[in-house]
DNA sequence: TGACATAGTAGACAGTGTGTCTCGTAAAGT
DNA sequence: ACTTTACGAGACACACTGTCTACTATGTCA
């Protein structure tokens, strides 16, 4: 479909720049990163090689570019979640549980890998330190709370929770995912006692029933 | 270094074979998994770009065996650490004390991601498979003796186990590692309410420091 | 509507990596 | 000493790259 020029011109730069994203990715989990060439794409997508030069240098910008765009679209997704619950323990697990539906639907690379592996770019660590920091907020705020453990820093919890959901990418269902989302929070959780009798067994912790369903996607 | 003619025949081929995945290795980090070629690689170990292809047949080739290796390192390691403690219990905290020891120091590409994205190849998949089965055994057997949760399938809690570690990789110290370990087997400890107030509240845990040191890479 | 900037195409080009040969050399195995 | 095995250098056709030059088609604006 060489021809799906659209209404405005920006408009349809704008298409023809997702669809050469979109076409790469599919290309690339396809038959491996490495293989994937611009010749390839060009063809794919439907348009000249020279063309595509005039949009991406090389295959590792559209690598990247596609890896930001997967990013900014699920920090949005994740915001907006967040800001529509209420109070340190429930926006987290609402998050949270997003993030794992999110990580089961995209496969994720979310993590660090792709990233790390993909030629480290300083936006995509950047996108990804944004995530962090949400969490590792709403980690602090609800450790304030008594919500949460305060035995060790948000910064490490945070990590931990991201890493465990994208286990999610692994699960066979939904049900599943939910379960991981327990599991992992059981993990963040107050009222622990530390392996050395340490940590402070005061607060206790209350439950409630789940709310905030996924997003669709 | 053209000339490591080791003693025995069979022994120089394994060690320019070692050579080759090394230097790889360091490559694709250095400059990202697309850019490594095989006249790079030639070029790096010291060797013919000829003789390099009597080796591996192309670089999917290289990683994918590098790869291998390392799983297959880590899994000999885990099953010494395993067999060197005793009871469910005990077991499990002294592998994913060392798996997550492990992962910090390699980096962890473990997880999923990098053998995702490089074209997914059946040993890889199968080494994979070894490890989550070790773990998944173990927290079976642990479960049955009630020290972890059961209204979870063993298979998940393997994979949130797995891949909460693998965030290992992002933390900056040991002590942060143990913590972190500690954090993800709070997750999988019994005695936790659910949120439908299910879960048997019965047997205790109990603790003790460390042991098994993480094994030396 | 006409002028012009913008987006598109195809084809040519040198440079580089690929995968496969052959040939000559040198060391390991017997 | 004789054979096997491994290596390196060079040559080859082929593919992809990145850039450039025409030439065409479409949207934008006076």
């Amino acid at each position: 479909m060489p021809k799906l020029w659209n209404e405005t011109i920006e408009a349809h730069r704008r298409a023809v720049r997702d669809a050469i994203l979109s076409t790469t990715a599919q290309l690339a989990a396809e038959h491996g990163v490495r293989s994937v060439t611009m010749s390839q794409i060009a063809e794919q997508v439907g348009i000249g090689r020279a063309t595509l030069y005039k949009y991406f240098p090389d295959v590792e910008a559209i690598l990247l570019a596609w890896h930001d765009r997967r990013i900014t679209e699920h920090l949005e997704q994740l915001a907006e979640v967040r800001d529509q619950a209420d109070g340190p323990g429930d926006r987290l697990e609402a998050v949270l549980r997003a993030f794992a539906h999110i990580s089961r639907q995209t496969g994720a690379h979310n993590g660090t890998e792709l990233g790390a592996f993909l030629h480290r770019d300083e936006r995509v660590v950047r996108a990804q330190q944004q995530l962090h920091g949400m969490i590792r907020d709403l980690l602090a705020e609800g450790a304030q709370a008594g919500v949460f453990r305060d035995d060790v820093a948000p910064d490490e919890l945070a990590t931990y929770c991201l890493h465990a959901l994208t286990a999610a990418a692994a699960l066979p269902s939904e049900a599943a995912t939910d379960r991981l989302v327990t599991v992992t929070l059981s993990g963040l959780r107050n009222g622990h006692s530390m392996p050395d009798g340490r940590g402070p067994a005061g607060r206790h912790e209350h439950h409630h029933g789940h709310h905030a369903g996924h997003p669709g996607h």
